[in-house]
Order: structure tokens, then sequence, then C-alpha cells
DNA sequence: GCTGATGATCAGATTCGCTTATGATTGACC
DNA sequence: GGTCAATCATAAGCGAATCTGATCATCAGC
């Protein structure tokens, strides 16, 4: 039976084959000479074929036509175990391996491009996959339980059932036109004015109506897109002015300027999350680290272009 | 320790993986789950990881990260392996293998051409070496008991400490040209007379030299040469004529006729042998049938062009 | 003919591996 | 909320495999 083929049968045979005897195989392999004979047995046995010829006497024995066959083949399992083995190694070592993560339009755009970044760095062979799809984030955590994602960010408390790494709270601020007049932006001055931002369907968007709900304001929205770059550029061509998380403005852009609000709205709470009940890769746990690591130093960097006016 | 993995093990990580349960798997594999169970704790021993999630209750157990990567490399081994599976069975049926075989001019070319077709014809994968370069055939016997040679051709007796098969007897003839008066040659007339032949270095050429020596004949040789088709045309040009085996005559040719001998000269005795000692592979024995089979058969066809004049 | 090197073989102890039986857990269902 | 059913793990027992150590058989070379 080809089942009962052990590693150890193959490991006997390339020893004997290159050193020449069973006594000296068996040294190398730290058995004794009846050991590895009994070794090479069992291996003929599974593969119905006597391996070496053994010529009685101090003749060293020999390889037959079919131990050579058998010995092509069997340096090519070994070659393919050794690769498993190193395959494995970087697995271990979290510099490759499989990474399906849930995410959404903020992190995406302002977190995920340092985090990868850094990743690729340090473990160039691992494959990563976004996914972006749907705003809901309960429907995140359903992927991450059924196991088609292994990490996900979330806003937000956090469900106990799952295990998370908090990232840090990421304030909501006012994007307004340069001329603004200076300090933070009045909220309650708001009521009728235009404003922009994104869809009530988005995560982001639907936690900023909701933190100006909380305080009674019913905003005028005159356009509203999923995309941040577009909602920042129509503040600065005029359109109105917008109500965002700090990590999804592009405070380079001299179009606009960053205010603090006044009352300030809730921060929103960004965790990174995954199943407690499935095992994590390493890379996953190292993505994790990074992940915590751009986002607060992100939120630091952000933080005094909103302090500097 | 990897020396410790087995078949067995990649075996049961296939099934459960593709089963869903261990108990199904084991079903599947002719064992009880209790041996599955253990089979894959084994080789999450070996490998150092948890290969499958097992949330506990009847949820059926889960591929880990590290799973998914040592069954894609499972695949591979598996694969690997039941390719030498296949391999070693072509081997064993005779369609494939290696065959390093001694030959000498002859041979080459009026048994081979047809022994190598018919055996490729059935065995389109076998590797033939063919090896003609010392016409002294004590050297081929040697590279035989070394191992470089799987069989060899020989003329004569064959020494007993090889294995061997008797191919027939390849009888001496003349070849005259056409005018030559009808019946067989009296060779006592040929002394003085201009020959051509091969020379005293080739098997062939000495064996002829030997029998006419023996009935006291010293050839004045004008032309010799190892090509035995260089001999013929000679022979057809006037030059002289020739005393050869009748292997080694293209009968079809019509500027020549063949002719017995008065006396005749004792026939080389033909064989194929190989050495005891080491195993022959399954092809070697299909191929020495097959070599038997065109020798005779050559024989058989040339003989009755000899007899018609 | 002796010597030394070879592998095979045997006996014994140990380990391995499978089966049977049981335990522990938990989702599904009433 | 309780029962059921399905899951895998684990323990015990037993037989086979396997390793060690010792011995045997063979034979090239001196």
């Amino acid at each position: 039976m080809w089942s009962d083929l052990s590693v150890r049968h193959l490991l006997a045979l390339r020893a004997v084959a290159e050193e020449g005897t069973f006594g000296r195989a068996a040294s190398r392999l730290g058995f004794t000479q009846s050991a590895v004979s009994q070794q090479v047995a069992a291996l003929e046995q599974v593969v119905g074929q006597t391996l070496f010829d053994r010529p009685s006497g101090p003749t060293p024995p020999r390889l037959t036509p079919a131990g050579e066959l058998i010995l092509r083949q069997a340096e090519l399992v070994l070659g393919q175990i050794q690769e498993a083995e190193h395959e494995l190694d970087r697995y271990v070592r979290g510099v490759s391996g499989r990474l399906a993560i849930g995410t959404f339009q903020s992190i995406s755009a302002r977190v995920l491009p340092f985090t990868l970044g850094r990743l690729r760095q340090e473990a160039p062979h691992v494959e990563v996959v976004l996914v972006e799809e749907d705003p809901e984030q309960d429907v995140r955590l359903g992927a991450l339980a059924r196991g088609d994602l292994d990490l996900a960010f979330v806003v937000g408390d956090v469900d106990p059932a799952f295990e998370s790494q908090y990232l840090g709270a990421d304030p909501h601020i006012a994007i307004v036109p340069p001329d603004f007049p200076d300090g933070p932006v009045d909220l309650e001055a708001l009521a009728g004015q235009p404003m922009v931002g994104q869809p009530a369907d988005d995560t982001c968007g639907l936690l900023v109506d909701r933190g100006l709900e909380r305080i009674g304001l019913a905003p005028n929205y005159v356009f509203r897109s999923h995309d941040n770059g577009a909602v920042q550029g129509m503040v600065g061509a005029g359109v109105g002015i917008a109500i965002v998380p700090l990590l999804t403005v592009d405070v380079t852009d001299p179009a606009v300027s960053v205010r603090s609000t006044k009352p300030e709205i809730e921060p929103r709470r960004l965790s990174i999350v995954w199943s407690g009940d499935r095992t994590l890769a390493p890379v996953a746990e190292r993505f994790v680290a990074i992940a915590a690591d751009v986002c607060a130093s992100q939120l630091a960097t952000l933080q005094p272009h909103l302090a500097a006016r």
C-alpha cells in the first residue's frame, strides 16, 4: 500500500544511494544499520520492487533500474516536501499568507494605503483581498463569522462575540471654504445652510447624520456622494460645507479649510475585529498591529491641522 | 519531525477537508473516526500548527489558514506520489525505462533497426542508449559487470558468469560479382585472389580471418573497411570477393551475388548477454525477446537468398 | 586461509496506530 | 428550557510496526 509510504523511507533510500552502503547511511541518519536495512525493505514492500542489488560480501549494494526510477521520484517528492516546509515557515513568520479584509471608504482612503505599504515591505508574498461592497457593517460581521473575511474594520461598539483591537477616536470636523470666518464652526448656525456630505447608506454618512440629529440639526444636503474627494471638491467650489470624520479629509488641499465644530459631535470609534473562534494567521496579527500604528499616527498628524485654524 | 510524515496523514487531511467532517472522512478512508482524528492530530504535531478549527458541538470543523496552506502543499505531494506510482507502473509493464546496450556493426545494421522499431511500438517511452565504441567484446562484458551496460550482443561462447539468450547461428558466406561462376565458392581456389573484408580489429572481421585460417587460407586483402556497405560496394565494383557473416549483407543489392562456401566456415553464434548479479528491467527482458525473434526471422529470411544460387 | 567489511536476520523491548467505548460540547428542535 | 443528535477528543487495550543489539552468512582482498 502506497499509503504506508513515509518520508522516512524516502530519506533512507536517498541516504543509501548517496552513501553507498547501508551502514554509512544509517550513521548519517542517526539509526543503526539494521534499522535502515528494514526501512529500505519496507519501501521495497511498498513499491513491490527490489530497489538495491545486494551482492553478498563486502561489495556495496547498487541501485536496480527500478531503484533509480524510485530514487528520481523520491527526490521530487522530498523537494516538494521541503518546499512545503519553507512555505509554512514563511507563513509562521508572517511574511506569507492570504488575508481577506472588510473595509469601508474612509479607512480605505486614509489608513489602508499606508498599512498595506508597510505590510508589503515586511511581507512581500502576502496576498491581500479587500472587500468594500456592503456599507452595512453587520454584513461584514456575518462574513467574518462565516470565515469569508479574516479581519474587518468597524465603527462604534464591538460585538463581544468577536475579538477586536481599538484603533482610536476619529473626530467629526467641518470642511469649509478658506474664506469662512475663523474659529470653530457653529453647528446651530448651519440650520438651512446648504451642505454636502456622504450618502445615508454609507457607514460614515450615516454616523454624521446621527450626530447632527442628536444636536437637533436637520442638514440641508444639496449634494451627497460616496467619493470623499468629490465632497471636498464641492466645498472648495463653494457649494456648501461638510461635516465629516477627520480621517476622510485631504488636509493638503488649499481649496478648503478644516475646522472643529461647536458643539463637538461625538467622534466615531474605529476598531478592527476578527472571529475569536477561528485561528488567525500570523500575518493577520501583524496587519492589526500595523493598522493600529498607522491609525494612531494618522490621527496624530491630522489633529494639528485642525487646531491650527 | 517532518521525517515522521506519512502519506496516510496527507490523505487524512485531504479527506477531512473534502468531506467536511472527521467521521465521513473516516468512512471514506476505511477507518474509524477516532483513527482519523488521531491521524490529523499527528499531522498537526508534525507541522506544529493547528490545521482545523474544531468548534465543539455539531458544528463541523474548518481549515485554519495554516491548514489551507498545508492542504495545498499536500495536494502537490500526493500528486507527485501518484505520478511516481504511474511511472513505476509503466516501468513494470515494460513500456518505460532506460536501456544501455552494447552492440557491434553487423547487429547494429541488420538486427537493431527492426528490434528497436518493434520495441518503440510497444514501449514508446523507453530510452535506449547504444554503445558501439569498442570492437573488443571483453570490454563490453566489463561494462556489463560494472553496470554501465544493461545488455550486450556478443559473438561466440558466453562467459558462464553472465546470463544469456542465444540468438542463432549466422553463417559465413561469400559475396561475389553477379557474373561469378554458379555454385558454392571454393575457398581453396581463393588463395592469392584479391579479397575485400572487414578489418582485423573488428569482431566480425577477426572471426572471418580465424575461420579462413583454420582451413589454411591466408586471404590477400586489397581493401578492408568497417563499413559493410563499402565492402559490398567494392565487390560489386569487381575489386575482389568478400567472406562475411550473412547478417551483414544487403541481399537486395543487384550488383552482387551471395553464395555459400565450400568448405563451410563455422558460423558465428550470436547471443545477447547480461549480468546475472544485477536486476534486469522488464523492458530489457522484452528487448531480449524481441531481438531473438527479429534475429531468427532475419536469418530465416536471408537463408533462401543464399540457397537460391 | 584468514580478516574485515558488507548486509540479512533474529529476539526483545518499545513505540505506534487502530479499534472500541466513552466523554464533552453544543446547535437544533419541540 | 429540556431533549436529542451530531460533532470531535480521549482513554484503554491490543496487535503490529520498528528500533536496537547481537549474531549470522558471504566474500573480496591480503
